[in-house]
DNA sequence: GGTCCCATGTAACAAGTTACATGATTCC
DNA sequence: GGAATCATGTAACTTGTTACATGGGACC
């Protein structure tokens, strides 16, 4: 659910193709929403058919032609309907595989745990990094539609992703010292 | 995969029918992994497939008759093949239905995304709760099977669960905060 | 007689992943 | 000639969801 009405949410700010989609799917986006280009054209072919988006072509010089998609009436409405919805039951289910792999890392050694904890603490360094870079993006899409006020919800999700990660950090290296300590 | 995997780590520490592996996924485990009871049986027949479970019938006369499985050295050795990965990319492929939704709130109004944030932090509220109920289950569970060492690690998710379940709250009150200014 | 716990699934469908496949234009 | 960006997908498969379906035993 979450991907089809993400998508149409973008169409709701602005025409783009499914290359413009995927890109924003690589971006932003990314921190709170894994998608994989693929799954973006079918899901694009999906929204066509129950008629929430169509498509034009439009042919360009420079470029290879593309497919430029709009949201109907019709998906106005379905990106409504979603938004109103106030039913958290999808929300809360939590899934993380880390911490199924910690769970059972009584049958790893310690050290590997360790190694395991100390990769995520860099990535998750990597992805606060990578937001940083990205904060001054969100100003730059505001520009190119027609809503102005946006970037206030926006702003909600960019300090959820670094309090998100930094928690994590947090998490992992209470971690590692308490490994640590075992080790002693 | 890390359902197939967990399954392979329960087992590996006790013998298990499908209706218990179930029981744990609607417990402790639900803090992490959510997983539905036909998914469970399906993939209980996926691993039988692949010969990394087997099955013997326990015939009950106080209760109905069950499936009891056990892993194989085959099973064994895929579930420590997993846990030896240390390969992250799976594990940072991040999701967050909310933080979709928040995204685009922007065309919603203010209060719905208030009572949304509000439902949200009662909700995590309640894990916390449950999760306070539940720590004494380790020890229980401890008991059960042989090896001793576990509640170590196990105490590292619950960490991590008051942990995440804080931090997400903190977050949709600071929103909230912050949606209270814009409407004065 | 009703509810709760125990116990096991199937069928249809939706969502997500991996691998493959192609090809234009631009800029160095 | 090669790399980067733009551009769009298909096929096979795995994973996860929703709805349905059944039935025994215990306890009140």
């Amino acid at each position: 659910m979450p991907l089809k009405h993400a998508i149409l949410g973008l169409l709701n700010y602005a025409d783009m193709s499914g290359y413009d989609i995927d890109r924003f799917f690589k971006s932003s986006i990314a921190f709170y929403w894994h998608a994989q280009t693929s799954q973006i054209y079918k899901e694009l072919n999906n929204l066509t058919a129950n008629h929430y988006v169509e498509s034009d072509i439009v042919y360009q010089s420079d470029k290879p032609n593309k497919k430029l998609f709009h949201i109907t009436d019709e998906g106005k409405v379905e990106l409504h309907r979603w938004l109103a919805d106030a039913n958290i039951d999808d929300i809360m289910k939590y899934k993380n595989p880390l911490l199924i792999k910690i769970f059972f890392s009584g049958n790893l050694g310690i050290d590997q745990t360790m190694r395991l904890l100390e990769k995520y603490i860099q990535s998750c360094a990597q992805i606060i990094e990578d937001m940083n870079a990205d904060i001054n993006k969100i100003s730059e899409f505001e520009a190119q539609i027609e809503q102005k006020d946006e970037s206030f919800f926006w702003s909600m999700t960019m300090t959820y992703g670094f309090m998100y990660y930094q928690n994590e950090i947090k998490w992992a290296n209470w971690c590692i010292d308490k490994l640590k300590e075992r080790i002693s």
